[in-house]
DNA sequence: TTATTTAAAAATATCTACATTTTTATAATT
DNA sequence: AATTATAAAAATGTAGATATTTTTAAATAA
């Protein structure tokens, strides 16, 4: 039995809730401002009430869901504003974590950085359009956190990773539109080339700016698309 | 009745726990490292299984408290790695807000800075040693909540949040040895006092360089205190 | 003897089923 | 229409059952 399966078989009923209820909300399955009835959630995944609402007291602190006391817990709304305020806070954040990779990464780190760069460029052998989407998305994911991760900085990571889960249903909107799109693909193709380049010349600065910019870049896509 | 009133009494078991353990643990009742049992956690908050996991759950996301699967929870553990590790992401974070704040803040933001610097500054009529602590920290906090505040994103407040928390076992450390310490308490008048002229004249740069060593500024301090 | 293995017992964590409290929806009344 | 009373639905909490881990002690081997 892999590591992983028995690390999940392992896992409680809270912690596998929890997973599964994440994943729906990001997907869409409940919508914001959807209400999650407790009976509800009991059958859909098949748990007993304390371990639901452990699980959903998590998503509370995630930002994905709302509780209030005695009323139960509801999909967090998404707004223009919400949208803005992530993104800015991410643009900021993900810029000073560039600047800090490019003070304290290595010769490994730009070793990785580039390889990620490389297998993202070159998703090509893919079957369905559905499949595009998850491996362009999923090398992306690979190619940023490899930029993000010569930062050294373990808690501004998970600050990060934070401002990330917040944001996914938002940039969920915003990926299907640009991965089936040749045009938009090159556009951003050429961003994380040039993003690269300054990465290695070791240019702070440029770095910084490009990946401010490039975070930015996806506003005025999602904000056509928000309901 | 008070809306405070109201609403704590319309809280569930598990956020009067949460607050409870919280407030415990940062205060060093419950110790790092140290077990949490639930049969002890039960009679000492006086609350069922279920509420208490919940409460744990959410200081888990907090990072205050550690979880595997089957094995209970535990405070988490204190080192000299994660303090520079929280004080070096806090530092940096705390910078970008302030250099924020300068750029965004409007005069009702200079106004509050400049109010709770005032009364930061005059913290004397206090009758006992522990109320001086109490207040001058609280006064602390309000001063630096100020600056903050004038960045006037929600998600980066709420980033700093997540930090300040992370760092308040650490910060009270250094805390005792400031407050009752002339020459160092005449310091953090000099820095603050440095610092509200650099917000004042609009100087980003300085402000945000004073800003960073400002929050770097205990470090030595807490590393002597570290057990 | 000392160390290691095994098996049973105890302690502990976790979950389920049910009980209680609170809110919400509906109907009746003013 | 607004208010109150009533019933239904829902959230929250409790107690005890179940499963897992840890401890203990005995048995075996080095």
């Amino acid at each position: 039995m892999s590591k992983d399966t028995a690390a999940q078989s392992k896992a409680n009923q809270a912690t596998i809730a929890y997973k599964l209820l994440k994943r729906d909300i990001i997907k869409g399955i409940h919508q914001p401002g959807d209400k999650l009835l407790m009976s509800h959630l009991k059958e859909s995944y098949d748990i007993g009430a304390g371990p639901m609402r452990e699980a959903l007291s998590q998503l509370v602190a995630d930002r994905l869901v709302t509780a209030i006391s005695q009323r139960g817990f509801r999909v967090a709304e998404m707004s223009l504003e919400e949208l803005t305020d992530i993104y800015d806070a991410r643009a900021h954040l993900e810029a000073l974590i560039t600047e800090l990779a490019v003070e304290r990464g290595d010769d490994s780190w730009e070793a990785t950085v580039l390889g990620e760069a490389h297998k993202l460029s070159r998703v090509n052998e893919v079957n369905s359009p559905e499949e595009m989407l998850e491996v362009w998305d999923s090398r992306h994911k690979s190619f940023h956190n490899a930029i993000a991760n010569g930062c050294r900085s373990v808690k501004l990571l998970e600050l990060r990773a934070s401002l990330l889960d917040q944001a996914e249903r938002y940039r969920q909107l915003w990926l299907r539109q640009t991965v089936f799109s040749q045009s938009a693909l090159e556009g951003k193709r050429q961003e994380h080339s040039d993003l690269v380049d300054a990465l290695l010349d070791r240019d702070k600065a440029r770095a910084k700016q490009l990946m401010y910019e490039h975070i930015l870049s996806p506003i005025p896509v999602i904000r056509n698309l928000l309901p």
